[in-house]
DNA sequence: ATAAATAATGCAAACGTTTGCCTTAAATAT
DNA sequence: ATATTTAAGGCAAACGTTTGCATTATTTAT
């Protein structure tokens, strides 16, 4: 049997809640006192029974991470990995602990939560993603759970945490840099109704090409949930032509990536002949051949602050569901350059 | 306040033992009274609170995911995020929870098993990475916790749970496929001296190599961990002279389609001038152009498999300390071809 | 019908903390 | 010197379960 408070205070010749108020640090305990526990506390090897505590305090110390439920495909996205890590690595600091809330369908992840929830095994939860009509959030909001959510929520966005960036303005900046080094004709590639991130994203784009006069042309965004074959045709349609787009803004690192072997396929090299622009600045976009100019989204501010707030409206500390947007930046490398510039 | 056992017992006229004993569907309770107990729960909406619960069964129900010290860049393998996956998957299914054990440091990491362990928050742990004089492995062993790792363990080989691969097979599998094509000079991409996994894959390679009577030329294997600029140059001295190898075995499928993209640049074409094949069957593999031949590895399984082992392991169910192997195969896609095909 | 065995349920301690309140000792004010 | 305040620490209830043992009700054997 483990070391216990009991055994602590035995050894110490002081009550348990004694013990108890010297691993608070609380000041109706002299330092003289403290320090002398403290010690027998090394001595023995004590640790405190995280389980008893949470009982007694009604407090777990660990938030739940909501992950989407799981279609495959979205989840070997390295944004979720790196949202995880964010997120555990800002627990560890204030020491709390970390429990991953998931299902195969929606009806097993509200499940999950519950338990969770319910069961008195998390504090709070982290939302990672963000869809229309969400059981999940309507329980949480429901329940009146602490949560927040790394993402342009859907609904109650005035009535909930979230931490965010400006992905509507993103989308412009990617845009405008593009339109800066003279390109007229850009294409959206990685269109996905379902993602309220990249919906803000083509919102930037189309917005950014009104500002510069120029026409809107729909077969200038392409599908990314399109079946491979169509995916593949309305790309061949657009670039194997003569005046093919000389600028891509691409919704994310991967399809990026993907275009650009799919470009190669026509004799089209990046960035002589086609500049692509994509977001997410991950490790593909340092990687890879050429180098891509990707727009940073600070996943690791975005998780830390996340986390922080949701602490502090698990603790009370903080009652209000700010909203914060995070800046975002381009981060310029090799897969852009000036039209028609000599290299 | 939450409905209790005690709510639960007094509605329903029995002792909370008696539900207790319900909820564990113990067969001293009559099934007339347990019926009867039921519905009150049901009725009132009651939840087991698992706090209590752990505390007075000394049982978390929850394991605890180790991931490796993140160094950023292995960290954004999809891999580990489809372990994560996996593992919830399985654990839900067992009714068991999931938490995250993580840290930046080593020392970070292990204090956060401590206290995971030791703090009565996990009653067992997977271990996702294999590294040579691993601290958290020694702990894991020293306190004789339950534990199990996925890959081949560098030590306590014989003394400890794990679920793994045939690596050193999958590598002289794909190796061999290539062999077969006709490809004589096949270089290997992606070494990578620190893991486990990919010594085993460099080993079944260069078996293959041997038991076909090829002479091992060290100039073929090409360390992924060099600096960028000696990666390059030495691809660049490999592949861009007239007796380039025409296959390539790429460690994972990340490296493959960096590599994809690096032969590009000498105009060499996959699979007309340079079959390669990877591992992961990653949905790069899937998605990419060409679809990447790569040998899958089944990650779910191994998954669902060290989850109900270590769960066996935990409640004392299983005591010995079995190693599994999962069997792999090669997805045949596109790139990979005869040599000298035409096409 | 009575004793013995069995089935069903209840009682209460235990799990390891936290925390409100009470007690004691020391310090300060009168 | 006595009354009052303050500081330091102890007591014991509470948190919501589980579980060994005792008790009661029901069968079965005699």
């Amino acid at each position: 049997m483990a070391i216990t408070i009991k055994d602590v205070a035995k050894k110490a010749g002081v009550a348990t809640s004694t013990v108890s108020r010297t691993l608070q640090n609380s000041p109706s305990i002299s330092e003289k006192t403290k320090q002398n526990v403290r010690q027998v506390m090394d001595e023995l090897g004590y640790r405190p029974n995280l389980t008893a505590r949470g009982l007694a305090s009604k407090t777990t110390q660990t938030i739940g991470i909501v992950l989407p439920v799981s279609e495959g495909k979205a989840f070997q996205n390295t944004f979720f990995l790196r949202m995880i890590r964010g997120i555990s690595k800002a627990c560890n600091e204030k020491k709390y602990m970390v429990a991953i809330a998931s299902g195969m369908t929606e009806e097993e992840l509200l499940e999950s939560i519950q338990t969770m929830a319910e069961g008195g095994r998390a504090d709070g939860f982290i939302v990672l993603y963000s869809k229309k009509d969400d059981p999940i959030i309507e329980y949480l909001h429901q329940e009146k759970l602490p949560y927040a959510m790394i993402g342009k929520p859907y609904k109650y966005e005035n009535d909930m945490l979230y931490v965010d960036n400006d992905n509507r303005t993103a989308g412009k900046d990617a845009t405008n840099y593009l339109l800066q080094l003279g390109h007229q004709k850009i294409a959206f590639m990685g269109e996905d109704r379902e993602q309220m991130v990249i919906y803000e994203r083509l919102e930037g784009y189309e917005q950014a090409l009104k500002e510069a006069g120029l026409e809107m042309d729909p077969n200038l965004i392409i599908d990314v949930t399109l079946p491979e074959d169509q995916y593949q045709e309305k790309i061949q349609q657009l670039f194997d032509v003569a005046d093919f787009p000389t600028g891509i803004v691409a919704s994310d690192d991967l399809i990026a990536l993907n275009t650009i072997y799919l470009l190669s396929n026509f004799g089209l090299k990046i960035p002589k002949d086609v500049s692509i622009i994509s977001f997410n600045n991950s490790i593909f976009a340092e990687k890879s051949q050429p180098e891509l100019t990707s727009v940073e989204l600070h996943i690791d501010s975005l998780t830390a602050q996340t986390v922080s707030q949701l602490i502090g409206l698990v603790e009370k500390t903080q009652t209000l569901a700010v909203k914060t947007i995070l800046p975002h930046q381009i981060m310029v490398r090799q897969s852009c350059q000036e039209i028609n510039a000599d290299s």
